[in-house]
DNA sequence: TTGTAAGCGTTATCAG
DNA sequence: CTGATAACGCTTACAA
């Protein structure tokens, strides 16, 4: 008997069963198997099974790397997403994943760290992979990247966004519109002294400046602009949510609408509001963009931009599948969000003004 | 002469560079270019630097397929998680790319939502694709899986829990005894009235059974064994922690501390017990597990179990590198959670029994 | 140090 | 309907 040793064994198992020990087995040549495999139906039937029940006692199956240097195909699609963090893209995967899957694609996954130095590598690496296809997020990509894509000839979407330049092809939601129609709903309730908080940080977020130019348009188109400390960027943690309202207040105590382009920065700045004493919606509307799990459990529970992530993420493995076997594919896909009002947000107190106030009326 | 026939591979574009246009370029046998690229250093650097200009004007790069049929190895590592909406899974899925990504491994990845059927043909789909090395998540996985992976002879590592089953080697921490400890900690606080939490719907969620044994186990042992009705089920929702606290004080109202294995459960509880009007800690305490980015945040902030989510994907990448180069490893990797100690856990209220009691003197 | 040539396992073509 | 055979693009003995 022999003791494990603690090393593993570097030795190389038994060797793979192949498609001419199956031939040899069932007394065909390999070609038959391979038919088998690939065409069944033409094949006598009573042949067939005879090498099946044989495929099936090897427990064989095809090499793929021999696959797909005979046909050229890899079956297998890549994605980058700039961080798993987000449960937003973590969702998006899950589902790309599921859906690919069911198609018999396999996904490789990579993160650029919000990096687009990072997101080429990633992408050379996998288009060196062969993957047949690709998935991205957002509008910015290095023209670097593109020309990158172009050359290897691959199928490409990317995510998110409702467009992208370059010619990619894009599914997601109109962020700007969205954020717009967020600011609109706010200044119907009567808001007039507005903040932002925008995760901008990141050079290529361009899916938080687009929520943020939705915000900029409204006001200015509602004779409000926005004036630059009243925008107060941030990167994508709860943390910063919390900084960046107390910032906010400091520079302009009487806001009484925040707009926040993430659920996350939306959650850290209740959590400030909360320590700071100041009644959310009472004193203070907040509203976030995402609508994670937790905006509905808050309390208040958090108005938010609910985003189709996992629409998305199936989505674009339909595109890529498609777009894979020379099928039909539309140029870009725009897929709805919605506006979740909750009650973290409200009409402005009436009283708040500066000079020393009354008891507030409303309760 | 063999002209390329007429029938092209479907779908492929201007035929790929392959070594042999480089070699030709280059006034090279197509071994030499070969070599430049593997073996850089047994090339006489004058013709390397040549061969090497010419692999960049020609943007030659190659064939994974061919390389990976001709050398055995795909340098390819396959995950799979249970879900990658859990934050923790995520993060260390991240971590595992970026340390594969350095090694010019690429991941990839599948998902099988708590089940075991699904985790399997995910594998096989994996192990078909030729993958390399394979990552898991927790001690339990079907003994037919276990085969499969033993017929592969692909090296596996499971993840999140400290040690597996069928001889797999593992890289996480001790769930049972961090709960346990948690338990104690409490018990060192006064509490004699528990109540516990549990995400142990699913039937392969071995981690959160350990958490569970970990508080039965320390309960036991200070001779306050929970009762069935002490202990709640759920699944890994934010809504079961609101509804499953309030089972759990509907049953036992005099409850004094909940203990529940994941954070989300627990930041359910604490929006049900604000909700309820019970003080945290002051009445109730509630712990949780997995030292979310929420929970130092939350009002009062989470007292929990720290999970070194990165380490864990990074030690996994490690091994498997390890294991494929035939290099030594160890049999398993056990890491230190940290327990935090923050504000959602305090001593018991000691006014709440029937009785009057005196005041309580110590503060 | 560099070139030649033999496969790696599969599948498509063509002949039987 | 089935079998022999020639690639697919690359790496690595082995030869020069």
């Amino acid at each position: 008997m022999d003791k494990k040793p603690v090393i593993a064994p570097k030795g190389r198992q038994q060797p793979r069963v192949k498609i001419e020990d199956v031939a040899r087995k069932a007394n065909v040549s390999p070609a038959t198997v391979s038919r088998v495999l690939n065409h069944p139906d033409i094949v006598r039937p009573e042949l067939r099974d005879r090498v099946m029940r044989h495929i099936n006692d090897l427990a064989y199956t095809r090499d793929s790397a021999a696959r797909a240097l005979k046909s050229g195909r890899m079956r297998t699609v890549g994605v980058i997403v700039p961080t798993l963090a987000l449960g937003i893209f973590a969702e998006g995967v899950e589902a790309l994943q599921n859906r690919l899957s069911e198609s018999g694609y396999t996904l490789f996954i990579a993160n650029s760290q919000y990096d687009q130095r990072r997101e080429f590598q990633e992408l050379q690496s996998l288009i060196e992979r062969g993957i047949d296809g690709i998935v991205l997020v957002g509008a910015s990509h290095g023209r670097e990247l593109r020309s990158l894509i172009e050359q290897a000839g691959v199928p490409v979407i990317t995510t998110y966004v409702a467009k992208a330049g370059g010619g990619i092809p894009a599914i997601g939601i109109d962020n700007e519109s969205a954020t717009r129609e967020m600011t609109e709903y706010l200044l119907r309730l009567g808001h007039v002294r507005f903040g932002a908080i925008a995760n901008v940080v990141a050079a290529s977020n361009d899916r938080s400046r687009a929520r943020l130019e939705g915000i900029q348009r409204a006001l200015s188109d509602a004779g409000l602009p926005l004036k630059p400390t009243q925008i107060v960027k941030a990167d994508y943690s709860l943390a910063q949510g919390r900084s960046a309202l107390r910032q906010l207040l400091t520079d302009h105590p009487d806001t009484t609408a925040v707009i926040c382009t993430t659920d996350t920065l939306a959650i850290g700045a209740m959590a400030e509001a909360r320590k700071m004493g100041l009644a959310v919606p009472a004193t203070l509307s907040i509203t976030g963009f995402d609508d994670v799990e937790l905006a509905a459990q808050m309390d208040p529970p958090l108005t938010t931009v609910s985003v189709p992530a996992a629409e998305i993420g199936r989505g674009a493995a339909d595109y890529l599948i498609n777009a894979i076997a020379g099928s039909p594919v539309p140029r870009s896909v725009v897929l709805p969000y919605r506006l979740v009002m909750r009650s973290s947000s409200a009409p402005p107190r009436p009283s708040v003004r500066p000079a020393r106030r009354g008891r507030s009326r409303d309760h």
